[in-house]
DNA sequence: TTGTAGGCGTTATCAG
DNA sequence: CTGATAACGCCTACAA
């Protein structure tokens, strides 16, 4: 009851193994009612290529690329590390990954950098930044070249890009207007919203979701209008000084974007530290010690060594032109409290 | 710059192949001075061992059991399925799964089963069950013939498992006791608490989790003792109706167990619906509806297709002794609610 | 358009 | 004890 080989196949439609490789590869030179004789024998005897195999022969090497913004927020490094991490155990699947750094806001030298990628050196690229028209048409001549495409953490509808992988960050800023709401209780009060950038896709679409649940389910909060960090964390920790001075409704601080690292470093010495409840997205340094010092009362975040071994494995089967596991390459919305702190 | 092969290996010690086989699979009949040479070479030029070339070779097949009870809470029947999808696609890897059910609370019939696996036609066993005396000892022969056994879901921490593939139970309960602590806020009250059985040594930590926090963090609320449910569904019911009309001041309910179906059934049309806060454990049909209907708050969870793949990774390594992931076996403590639901 | 033969990195079966 | 040599399932020149 072994699985069937080739060389069944072959049998079965009466031809030779070379034949029936042509067939499984597409390649031409094989009369049509050959092929269709072929894929005949395959239905039915149920047959399936063993890729392990078909890569051993071909000795193939995946050369995948990680294409990242030098942004300060603490998130991307984290990322780095989990695609570090799952780099040392790639021999085991025939991958070689190298990073590419782009400087943040930058997208002309992004697009410069996806200008040097062709098929020739490249099986796959994961792609983390904004989607501008030029990295638009960057990623439109890698598509016609042939190279796979996932975007990474934020997506990028309107391109080709041929999945994404992160989450869905509606639902993400809901989870954490949900948290709020509940947090905060009755009582209600204001709530302070900072975020990155508004030029940002997954900021905008979580200060949406937050927005949507805060209008449905908690009228007792007045949400106030976005604050722009830009990343800059000296101007960050003057704006939120200032804000909490004028502002004494404020019971709540909603950190939209990947660093909240000035955000902390006000709260943690402030008198209302005790009285306020902070909420922010993803697991770094940063907000991992502010769980653990109660500082925090929750992160809402996504796994990085999920997305990076994910994005691996999505490319890897768009080269091979396999289909993926929907389910395994499905990326959570975390919750993460002081007590499920891994 | 291609890597190392066994030919290469042979080449630097002045070898043949066969004789580095034997060396790499520790097989006898080598003297020792050549290992050494051997084990020289491989370390010099950093020969690492294609592990898929090896299973092709030896046309390997992975036979592995999970071993679950047939208990009437949900929660095993999502297990079930994550192994059903797991199994769909693990033709890939080269893994046969069979599993094994035994009568729930009846570990002679477990035992029974365990003692009907040997190594001959089975790799890797996953078990999902209670710690007892008996299966201590069949555990223990298994491990005595060679094969690899990972613990499901509730660990076994003094048998010979060599792997738990789960959650950290003590953190799980004081992840729903800090939940519930936040939600039920400054205004306190009592709490509910439901476990299927103190005999399940995951329901027992979680309990002494939500304890410590509530003790270490909520003193104005008051947790009330265990009721046991032993999985009876109608007495479940007739206990929490009783024990709601009897205390008024019970204003959160915390469902340890695997099963939550009675309570929900008993809360869904409650009249002290709304102003009750429920988390439960497991993200189930049951759970998942409830959550969905703003009928239950929280639930702390696994994901269970990440378990079952996580038992199969840790079981394939262990059987040909090779190192695991750790970072990628970390099972994590959900938190969902409403607005994460996938 | 099709087939034959050799190779990918490893294991296994023979002799020596 | 050690070494050729033929598999494993698939791919790919090169021939036919």
């Amino acid at each position: 009851m072994a699985r069937p080989t080739v060389n069944d196949v072959a049998r079965a439609a009466g031809v030779s193994l070379a034949t029936v490789d042509r067939v499984l590869n597409a390649r031409a030179g094989v009369r049509e009612k050959t092929v269709e004789r072929v894929n005949a024998a395959i239905e039915q005897i149920g047959y399936v290529r063993d890729v392990t195999a078909a890569n051993l022969a071909r000795q193939r090497l995946y050369q995948m690329v990680f294409v990242l913004p030098d942004a300060p927020a603490l998130f991307v490094d984290t990322l780095r590390d989990a695609i570090a991490e799952a780099t040392s155990s790639s021999l085991a699947d025939r991958t070689e990954v190298r990073i590419i750094t782009f400087p943040n806001g930058n997208p002309h030298a992004l697009v410069k950098s996806l200008r040097a990628l062709n098929a020739d050196d490249t099986d796959g690229v994961a792609i983390f930044a904004p989607e501008t028209p030029h990295v638009r048409d960057a990623i439109a001549r890698l598509k016609s070249d042939g190279v796979p495409i996932v975007a990474l953490v934020s997506d990028l509808p309107n391109t080709e890009r041929d999945h994404f992988v992160g989450i869905d960050n509606i639902a993400a800023g809901r989870t954490a207007g949900f948290l709020m709401g509940k947090f905060l209780g009755k009582t209600g009060g204001s709530v302070m919203v900072l975020v990155s950038s508004m030029q940002a896709r997954d900021n905008v679409e979580r200060r949406l979701g937050f927005d949507q649940v805060m209008a449905e389910s908690f009228r007792q909060i007045e949400v106030l209008p976005s604050i722009e960090t830009h990343d800059d964390e000296g101007a960050t920790e003057r704006l939120v000084t200032e804000m909490l001075r004028n502002r004494p409704d404020i019971a709540g601080i909603y950190s939209v974007g990947h660093g909240s690292r000035a955000l902390v470093d006000v709260l943690r010495d402030h008198e209302r530290r005790e009285s306020m409840t902070l909420i922010a997205h993803e697991l770094t340094k940063i907000t991992r010690e502010a769980l653990r010092d109660n500082l925090m009362d929750a992160v809402v975040s996504q796994d990085v060594g999920h997305i990076v071994r994910s994005a691996l494995r999505v490319l890897r089967a768009k080269s091979d032109g396999r289909d993926i596991v929907h389910s395994q390459e499905r990326i959570r919305i975390e919750i993460v409290v002081r007590e499920n702190l891994i």
